[in-house]
DNA sequence: TCAAAAACCGACCGATCATTCGGTCGATTA
DNA sequence: TAATCGACCGAATGATCGGTCGGTTTTTGA
């Protein structure tokens, strides 16, 4: 609380002014952290172009990459144990998280269920596909915000992966 | 504190006997999860059996799986966000650390490598393709401590996967 | 213009925290 | 037997924490 009073540079007790609490604080941030992903999400879904599932596919692990870069602070507070844990006895807390997730989830599951319909993806279910790539994907972005390994140099490496995972020989007719 | 000593049964004033402050207790803990994982890994190593590459990487895979089903608070440990901070100013514990992360990224590359000489496995880079499986799985293995998902109902997308990553049909020759 | 409301301040509070310290106790050594 | 030791206890310590409160300033709108 003293971090914060100092960097926004209002007093101790105007914070509590503006929020019950710490948890109301928190789960206040947390809001804000799940409609900026969403909106950024929903001008993602935009402007984005991509010739089949396949690309779609592609293209979310890029936008996902890019989004952990630009929001780096929202994406330390959800690799933090802190969130989980208060959501086992916080239902608004949970809620938030899940919707969080869902729509992380949503954008490699929709790209895969139009690679199926047009060929360009071979999977069995889009949901747990689309969940491992994204465990995958977000995997790779802890071990690049924790240090413990460059995982810049991994990017090659990761699409080269996805690309693996989803079609039958690697190399799709792009 | 207060936890641990309820939890030991020990004075307060005692663990403080033993250890100097509460950042050298935390550091022994963790040289403790170390020597842990090591043993388990040098156990494994000794009784696993695998006819080529590819079955040691699916080895591993199934290793890992189980090895944070039975260490459960010890990487509920890992993945917490505080041993990456402390690591950053604390040489000892980044060197624990890296111990930890190397040890396991070498049993997938060890996998990687063998299956690279006799032909079940396609790769590029070994270390890269092993920091990929690993952020794989072990971000599934976050999603399920989490709770965000039931990653029990994963596994078998996951080594599916795996065997997708690492051969260039998905059906290597078994 | 002015009074009510909202925003804001910072001293203050009790609780909790990691850590210290004087002292007890049982085992080992001189 | 006396002296020494390390393990252990638990009350006491000062610092820090989240949160409160009485009073001041700013904003609002009739």
């Amino acid at each position: 609380m003293a971090e914060l009073s100092k960097a926004t540079g209002a007093a101790g007790g105007t914070i509590f002014h503006h929020f019950k609490n710490k948890e109301d604080l928190f789960l206040n941030i947390l809001e804000n952290t799940k409609a900026t992903i969403l909106s950024e999400f929903a001008h993602y879904q935009k402007v984005r172009e991509c010739r089949n599932g396949l690309e779609m596919v592609e293209g979310a692990v890029a936008f996902y990459l890019n989004l952990t870069g630009t929001l780096e602070d929202p994406f330390l507070l959800l690799h933090r144990h802190f969130p989980y844990e208060m959501a086992e006895t916080n239902p608004v807390c949970r809620a938030c998280l899940e919707s969080i997730y869902n729509c992380l989830l949503d954008i490699f599951e929709e790209g895969l269920r139009v690679g199926q319909q047009d060929g360009s993806v071979q999977t069995l279910s889009a949901r747990n596909t689309a969940m491992v790539m994204f465990a995958m994907v977000d995997g790779i972005v802890r071990l690049n915000t924790y240090r413990i390994y460059n995982a810049g140099a991994l990017y090659v490496s990761l699409m080269d992966a996805c690309r693996r995972l989803l079609t039958d020989n690697g190399q799709a007719a792009r």
